[in-house]
DNA sequence: ATAGACCTTCCAGCAACTGGAAGGTCAAGA
DNA sequence: TCTTGACCTTCCAGTTGCTGGAAGGTCTAT
């Protein structure tokens, strides 16, 4: 199967497939005309790499899990901690935006936003740390 | 003021008050030998700047909010508009994370953890899509 | 034969810094 | 006076995860 294919099949760019060959994530075999053939084994990493990256793990965490994915031998507590880790980071990021996300609002809702140029929003960027 | 005074006044690197003079935002003086001199003013809108991104603006936006901050005839409602764009895509960042977090803790919840490897996240980070 | 749709590689750019190298400057101490 | 160490300067490269585009080869259909 070619890269366009391979690309709707799996729900990534086709861009993206090959910049994943690069760094050695899906290496696919090549057609005597040097186009790149993707058999089902691929597929079925492309597809896992594109849920995995969807749900925001890194490609390096992607490449680890693709490992594990692999290994019929795996823990499940490896998969786990990966997981678990990452699930961390998603709340810390939550959290972090949730406080942002009030400082703003306050901020919007204060200032009339009219032709004048008295601004709480600029107040607040400027005043004092 | 030279620019580790600066950087120690207004809370960022000065590593980023270089970057910031190199885009244009933030230009000191200097002195003969050729160092930065930070008067007031400039640390005025360094802080302004650590302000604005501490609160997720993106640089872009700060510089035209440095541009409003120094404008005295500016209208808050140029001030409002941007921050009300920022704010619904920090919610919409928010929504997206805590969709994230949902299918993420489900998954975790779900996986022992244990040696063996058996495991419902890599299950379904294979699944068909 | 030629058009159009594929495919290939390689290079550059995005955001917003950050690290490091190579070298100049300055203040304090022996 | 010399030297040490802590500053300062510029410039280049790397980070993350692609994405766009150029230049050129290949394939299929008309």
């Amino acid at each position: 199967m070619n890269i366009s294919d391979a690309a709707t099949e799996c729900g990534l760019p086709a861009k993206t497939i090959r910049y994943y060959e690069d760094i050695g994530l899906v290496s696919p075999g090549r057609l005597a005309n040097g186009y790149r053939d993707y058999d089902e084994n691929d597929l079925h990493k492309l597809r896992f790499l594109q849920r995995a990256r969807g749900l925001g793990f890194s490609v390096e965490d992607c490449r680890v899990l693709l490992s594990l994915y692999e290994d019929r031998n795996r823990a499940s507590s490896d998969v786990k901690e990966i997981a678990k880790t990452h699930l961390a980071e998603i709340e810390r990021k939550i959290a972090e935006l949730q406080s942002l996300r009030d400082t703003l609002s306050d901020l919007v809702q204060s200032c009339h936003g009219d032709d004048r140029p008295n601004c709480p929003i600029i107040n607040d960027l400027a005043r004092k740390a």
